[in-house]
DNA sequence: ATCTTTTTTTTGACAAAGTCTAAAACTGGA
DNA sequence: TCCAGTTTTAGACTTTGTCAAAAAAAAGAT
């Protein structure tokens, strides 16, 4: 993220500590949960309510200044790598996520073949594995997903 | 589903009550969330406790005999299509659900550009957009999803 | 500056979806 | 029948998040 302070104004954002604080944790941690944005907003600034990051994770989310994601058996997680449609690879041990480019053209995989009449608005792709942490550590690709083992952003 | 008990006792596990009525609710509504699996399995059979829904429900699933699905903003669902590996195509605002065939070949979508070390075992896809129904209503697909409106299976 | 009005932030209660635990009720076999 | 192992049940508890009202802060208008 260039500069927060100007992307909260662009957006008619009034800039309170609070926000960059908050926006800058998703931009240092790519991909982190609402918990771990509170705790590294903390170390930025202090103290921030538990209730003022979900408020903030909303409004950047409605903007579209940040992107929510919500995997299965995840709390959401959240990125500023916005408005390329890129789509995540998420470690079932661990929860580790990565961003992944369209494996094909440019917006991919957004035509299905039957669209029962809904008007789609978007294809989100979701590959399931176990990162390399979690593969050395023995761990299974099973049905059930705990989520905790190693802990990477 | 073929047969309910035979299925059941192809992997090993006891039939009793309970697993057959919510077997068969799943089978009899795709896509339904646990508490409509719970109401349905109630017509069939008078009474089951909210914990054993869970429980055979996560057993079906460790076995494979059915498919849990996880969308953004829903309650888990649950389907007895398994093994074709086809995807979802859900409205945002009432949470209505449909099968849709793989865009693309077999298991498409299946190749991540860059897998990051990976040991990746499936493409999850989801098309997100508006049902028929919620399109006459006037929703309009907003980051905000609420769910409800309208209720199909 | 000062006062007023609107936003933000905070606090604490609440809600939804599941899980954990221990007890009770069933199995199926010896 | 009696025992051992499952299943089912009930109820407390956890996690992730929202709601609502009060307190604090910011923005505007005199």
């Amino acid at each position: 993220m260039r500069d927060p302070e100007a992307t909260l104004r662009q957006h008619q954002l009034p800039v309170t500590a609070q926000r960059l604080a908050v926006l800058r944790a998703v931009s240092r941690h790519p991909h982190a949960t609402a918990d771990a944005v509170a705790e590294s907003a903390r170390e930025e600034i202090g103290a921030i309510s538990r209730q003022s990051v979900y408020n903030v994770l909303n409004v950047l989310t409605e903007k579209g200044i940040i992107r929510r994601i919500q995997p299965a058996d995840s709390p959401a997680r959240y990125e500023d790598r916005v408005g390329d449609n890129h789509h995540h690879l998420v470690c079932r041990a661990c929860g580790q996520t990565e961003d992944v480019c369209c494996a094909v053209g440019g917006a991919p995989c957004l035509e299905a073949h039957d669209d029962h009449g809904f008007k789609i608005d978007e294809a989100e792709v979701i590959y399931w594995g176990l990162c390399p942490a979690c593969q050395r550590a023995g761990a299974h690709a099973s049905p059930a997903r705990p989520l905790s083992p190693h802990h990477h952003d």
